[in-house]
DNA sequence: GCGGCAATACTCGGATAACAACTGTCCGAGTAAGTAAGG
DNA sequence: CCTTACTTACTCGGACAGTTGTTATCCGAGTATTGCCGC
């Protein structure tokens, strides 16, 4: 079980968009972190087509956050990025080969896949539990300081 | 993110020999569950491997529990076959690229880092809060006598 | 009848291919900005 | 000076190879049983 790669970077780039407030192209986003940019592409097409971020083409165009950071949670860009298929499938052995349980022995879902269940929910609720803008607000001030002099909305007076 | 189909297996695998309370080798376990047995030798060994079964050659040999089934669970089984590697690996994008944070910026854990690991480790309690022989406590009453007339052991008078 | 020995069949274990998924890359379609010409 | 049309450069999006990990399989090493021979 090996988680994607392009989950760090998706979730890094939604946490800089969050504190630009502004779109950034992905030219922008793969130079400021070290990443291949036509690599990154592919995962930024797939937030996109998630409905969590908006892109826009053309110069001064690129991507911004869809929704407010503080109603995007870390689940919603995993689930973006992965897809939602739970990673454990029950294959119903317990249905196959010559000790297969019969049709009404099977009245409750197997247990196993119970437990498998039940897990992968947990993990699913701790992840539901963050939200973009808390991540923001745990960003070093110095970083965070130095990301709004290169990428911030200068709206501020 | 996919888990193996050998997680099933063996922990179904597992939860009959829980059962069996003797060797079964493992065409027999094949055969049961209309398994490939090759394939399915491949995770009885890293079962094996991790100290879970223990392994016997030669005729009347194969696996049993190495651990009564009460002492192992549903995470050993997991560990075992999966690996124990977390799923997500930082790779400290954030000290990369154009945007590199400094070292002196780094004194705390990466805040997305942090979270997956919180999310990983409920999923561990989740499953490490099941045992074998809870799971055998919950197989359909008319199945465990099918499958204790077939493998059980016959020292009940 | 009993003990020892060899043959046998059964078991696991590691080494070896086929497939799929993830990783990495490229070029084309579309768009907004910038520019120059005309009114 | 303002409007307008065009050129330009920049953006995203989908289609195309390389590499790692999972799936599937085979054959050899080792062992307890079984039968047989000798005592």
């Amino acid at each position: 079980m090996k988680l994607s790669e392009g989950v760090e970077w998706g979730l890094h780039c939604a946490l800089l968009l969050a504190e630009a407030g502004r779109p950034l192209p992905r030219r922008v986003l793969a130079e400021h972190y070290g990443l291949p940019e036509a690599y990154l592409a592919k995962h930024l097409q797939a937030l996109t087509r998630a409905g969590l971020l908006h892109a826009t083409s053309g110069p001064s165009g690129g991507f911004r956050l869809a929704r407010p950071a503080s109603e995007i949670t870390v689940l919603d860009v995993l689930d973006a990025i992965e897809g939602p298929a739970s990673p454990f499938v029950c294959q119903e052995i317990r249905q196959q080969g010559s000790g297969a349980a019969r049709p009404e022995e099977c009245t409750r879902p197997c247990a196993i896949a119970s437990v498998m269940v039940r897990a992968h929910q947990a993990w699913r609720e701790s992840l539901r539990a963050v939200t973009l803008d808390q991540l923001v607000n745990q960003v070093p001030p110095a970083l965070r300081r130095r990301n709004r002099v290169k990428f911030g909305t200068d709206d501020s007076p």
